[in-house]
DNA sequence: ATTAGCACTCTACTGACGCGAGTGCTAACA
DNA sequence: TGTTAGCACTCGCGTCAGTAGAGTGCTAAT
């Protein structure tokens, strides 16, 4: 465990270079941090921590920068996360009232939120339907010779696709081929409906075997369809304000890496937990972030857990700021969801 | 008007730069084209065509590279197009049959194709339901307290929200309600439907005014939201394979743009035609990107336009590629969309 | 244990220099 | 008169050496 000291120093190098991205030699802590000893004692001391793998020199004459653990001591140990200020959470607000009318927009305004606030890309994972339950489908008239087929869960989700009416059937057949599949699906849940329970219906339907299959397809693609959850993306231009991808090449990079929603997706599950998670730099399993941080956190509707905000960037971040502001999302974004009535 | 001999120099000027970014001489043009002429005819056709303003040179000792001028006289004039080659119209439709499952994926999937096909920003223009007309909204049980309000329109395009069932109120009232309010606005453009026609309609409602002021403002809200397009990108990464965009600050600025949907939606807007449009450098109207080219095409589906792809690059682009993929597009994409029943 | 002093190291910046690509001009040529 | 060869000139770019500055590690003094 290091001593008070040895943690001093360390936290003003880390808050220093997050802010300024230089390599910080031993003068400059002497002179703005004031810790009351000299250069030569800090040297001494940065030296140590070197050894310890907390820090690390970019090459012999520079200052020293943080290492991968001197992070994770420094979000385990020595940073604060205040509770964002009571004006962020005005504008906030605000923007979500000028900004978000459909639910989609929602999802989208708070990755801009985020990425707004902490000065960096933002993901939001929107929710899944998994564990949603069937209700019922049921057609809706469109023309003469077309229908809405709307599938509905208890979650209030509504998938919707145009059918063309069959050759030799009437509005009221599919309303009755309707009723039936409803009275066996009502109430599965959406993943447990799989093939063997088609098949089971599909022994009702001696005629119409045609009709049914069609039907049939289209319900699976939409529990396929709604399975794959929504990626939002925020903020992928600030990016290129940081001075670690002053090189075009890294930020291609990360940006084609960005384009990948499934990898993301990925990311993001395989730490998932009921706080705020940071990950950082070789931590990540996935290659292409291992120079990069990511601080992530689950938000709940009615308890469930629903999906995942996250924030994307180099190590060098403000691990603190972030954290507030996952914390925030964390708690409220249900609550913000349940407004608009998913 | 330009003699052949000048024409045949710029389009070599033309092809040999937009393949390599490199201003090009004299010497070049005579070893790679075989156009029968000495380099130093060919420098004075050179400078000639630099007085014309279809070439200009970034400094005294450099090749010449084309001006705006020269691109538009390239495109109006030089440029071939040829249909793409039945390989790529494979390629794409299995693309769209392998991702494209609902239909916002089609649109993604379609500015993923365009981008890789043309290596440059994409940008896709769903269709906006200005023209669409009210056919009928209807109640869907959900339980005890919840509805699910469906809003259909002609197109066969579903809007739903759910909606907490009033106080006092049982899902029959609520059905009466519909019928009363869809007697009134079935066939209805949903553009008309104004406060004045809701005024009319609220007058039947002595009782259950709260209700149906409910309702009408997730109407008005689901129309509005309707009208507002949407906008999906593809391809932004292809930018910084760009040699135009080595310089990070450059990125900065186009990809902050990129950002800004109501602004790309505004640009696309500005140049509707039925063809294929291309607008060059200082051509566009928005100083932000005015050393970039566009290339737009509408689409349309029952011969209604509906809206527009497009490419978004520096002014050294293939416009030949990407004029015949995205003629492609304006001709069959409407087919693609129509499948999956808009 | 802390600190001042000092020699050492490494990067970033600068200016000089030469190379190569390309031009414009002139004069010769068909 | 249009075309071409030759040539002097210009300019950007990469290389190289030299320098300034920041920072370190070590040693000796406090």
């Amino acid at each position: 465990m290091l001593d008070e000291r040895k943690r001093k120093i360390l936290q003003a190098i880390i808050d220093d270079y997050v802010s300024t991205a230089e390599p910080i030699g031993s003068r400059t802590i002497a002179r703005k941090y004031d810790l009351g000893i000299s250069p030569a004692t800090i040297r001494n001391e940065m030296a140590d921590l070197e050894l310890l793998g907390y820090l690390e020199q970019p090459h012999t004459s520079a200052g020293r920068i943080p290492a991968a653990k001197g992070y994770r001591f420094y979000v385990d140990s020595l940073m604060s996360t205040p509770a964002i200020s009571e004006n962020d959470v005005m504008l906030i607000t605000n923007w979500y009232q000028t900004r978000a009318r459909r639910i989609e927009e929602v999802f989208q305004e708070t990755a801009k939120i985020i990425s707004r606030m902490t000065r960096n890309v933002s993901l939001v994972l929107a929710p899944q339907f998994g564990p949603a339950v069937f209700k019922y489908l049921q057609f809706m008239p469109l023309d003469n010779s077309r229908v809405i087929l709307a599938i509905v869960t208890d979650t209030g989700y509504v998938e919707n696709k145009v059918l063309t009416i069959p050759e030799g059937l009437v509005f009221d057949d599919l309303h009755r081929i309707a009723e039936r599949i409803n009275r066996r699906l009502s109430g599965q849940a959406l993943e447990h409906i799989r093939s063997s329970v088609f098949h089971d219906i599909r022994q009702d339907f001696q005629h119409d075997r045609a009709v049914f299959d069609t039907l049939l397809e289209v319900i699976r693609q939409s529990i396929a369809g709604d399975k794959q959850e929504r990626l939002y993306l925020g903020g992928t231009a600030q990016l290129l304000a940081q001075p670690e991808y002053r090189d075009v090449k890294k930020v291609k990079d990360l940006l084609s890496m960005l384009e990948e929603e499934r990898l993301l997706c990925d990311i993001l599950h395989t730490k998932e937990s009921d706080g705020v998670v940071i990950t950082i730099g070789g931590e990540n399993k996935y290659s292409g972030i291992q120079d990069c941080s990511v601080v992530q956190a689950t938000y709940r509707i009615d308890g469930q857990v629903v999906g995942t905000v996250a924030v994307l960037g180099p190590t060098r971040m403000e691990y603190g700021k972030i954290t507030s502001v996952l914390e925030f999302m964390h708690r409220h974004l249900g609550d913000i969801l349940n407004r608009y009535r998913l």
